[in-house]
DNA sequence: CGGTATAACCTGTCTAGACTGGTGCCTGAA
DNA sequence: TTCAGGCACCAGTCTAGACAGGTTATACCG
């Protein structure tokens, strides 16, 4: 055994995943006790694993049925900042973009007076296409300061933003941000592949750095069906 | 009786919720043994409830130590649960309803799951057009415990639904919810009077009393261009 | 052919143990 | 007085069953 040895619950859940991304949304994996004789583990230790994607909204369970794929619903967590290549991480999805434009150019006067710039600065504009697994999902419009231009130089369609951002010794550390619904237009519609009119929730945030100074402020278009926001309010 | 057909990890954790909403972050809760002792349940059992305390980051356990109430995740300054009411006096704007229906029925299996009610049991169900200066911006719909049912008798029209449950001594402390954007129906369009497609931001939340138990489950649907959700983010 | 009873499955819930690795306190020896 | 060992306790992991309640397919009966 020089491998270090994993609870048998992960081994269950690894194969869980990867049944998963396999399947298509509706097809049914294999029932608790196919499992528990597959890997030759008790029930209960089935159970935790296919409990624990269920909480992530991977799977659904039903009752004197079986197990199933779950429709993929993006779940942002919206009490941590995450950036979107984390989030598809998160959910097994491989992040991508397709870069629309990369470039500096004069901020406007909102951009200048969120990222407390002065006024005429310049500043650094990355438009992406979000892909998951190839899939068009999202149109995000990311202003940086122009001391952080360095990043156009990074590979902007595989790699994320964030990461590049903090070997620029910048590190996202929180953010504010607000949440509308809007009818796609015309060019939302075509980029993201649906009807002119789809609903989509735009996300604006703005994001300060490990010392409290405004970093990036960044616009993204979501398609309104497959994302949803996770709250957590407090009194 | 409703006591007796709940699952037993259902009253554990209800119990520890109680527990956290009167502790402070760092103190100790009940041990797995101490609580299975308590209640006359396998450990397995207490695990079922207690993990998902940690996976609601309520708790966190330690290995040899015990398990303590955790800090409270949420900026509570930022992320605040505001009844809409509330919500329109920040903005300047008066609150106000048309109640669409308010009546008994029977609960579905997602109600009841959510509010940790027995099957088949009656809930309390509230549909209101909520106006905010007399002009209709959401749609809600509000789902409560048949022991809340007290609160049909109050004025659904002019008064607050959370201020009616205060007086009940159920006091709204905290929630967690998603927020989806989807196109309005006809009969979502005609509520609302917008053209059927416009784009609608809808919160979907769950609020719990001040001892942690499910109060409130609700479905607001907002005119999307409107309301504008604030967050705040933390890494 | 249509309807019903039944058996086979499925997940949910639960038990009463077991062993592991880790923590922290208390006691006794140096 | 100090420190090491032992012991009680803690959560993590896991087993091998059990029953309940729901679904579904099949086989049988009218």
């Amino acid at each position: 055994m020089t491998r270090k040895s994993i609870p048998r619950h992960q081994a269950v859940e690894r194969h869980l995943r990867s049944r998963i991304a396999n399947l298509r949304p509706g097809d049914a994996v294999e029932s608790d006790s196919e499992l528990s004789a597959l890997f030759n583990v008790s029930r209960m230790t089935v159970r935790q694993a296919a409990q624990r994607l269920v909480d992530e909204g991977l799977i659904y369970r039903v009752p004197g049925v079986g197990t199933f794929v779950a429709e993929p619903k993006v779940h942002r967590d919206m009490a941590r900042l995450r950036s979107f290549t984390e989030e598809m991480a998160r959910r097994g999805a491989v992040a991508g973009s397709r870069v629309l434009s990369a470039e500096l150019r004069a901020g406007t006067a909102d951009e200048l007076a969120a990222l407390h710039l002065a006024p005429r600065s310049t500043v650094t504009h990355v438009r992406r296409l979000r892909l998951a697994d190839g899939r068009p999902v999202a149109i995000e419009n990311v202003v940086l300061p122009m001391s952080c231009s360095a990043v156009l130089n990074e590979d902007l369609e595989h790699s994320s933003l964030h990461e590049a951002l903090r070997t620029l010794g910048e590190i996202p550390t929180s953010a504010t941000g607000t949440l509308v619904a809007v009818n796609a237009g015309a060019e939302d519609a075509e980029l993201l592949q649906v009807e002119p009119g789809a609903a989509l929730l735009v996300e604006e945030r703005l994001i300060v750095n490990q010392n409290g100074q405004p970093l990036e402020k960044t616009q993204t278009r979501y398609l309104g069906d497959e994302f949803v926001f996770h709250v957590t309010l407090a009194r």
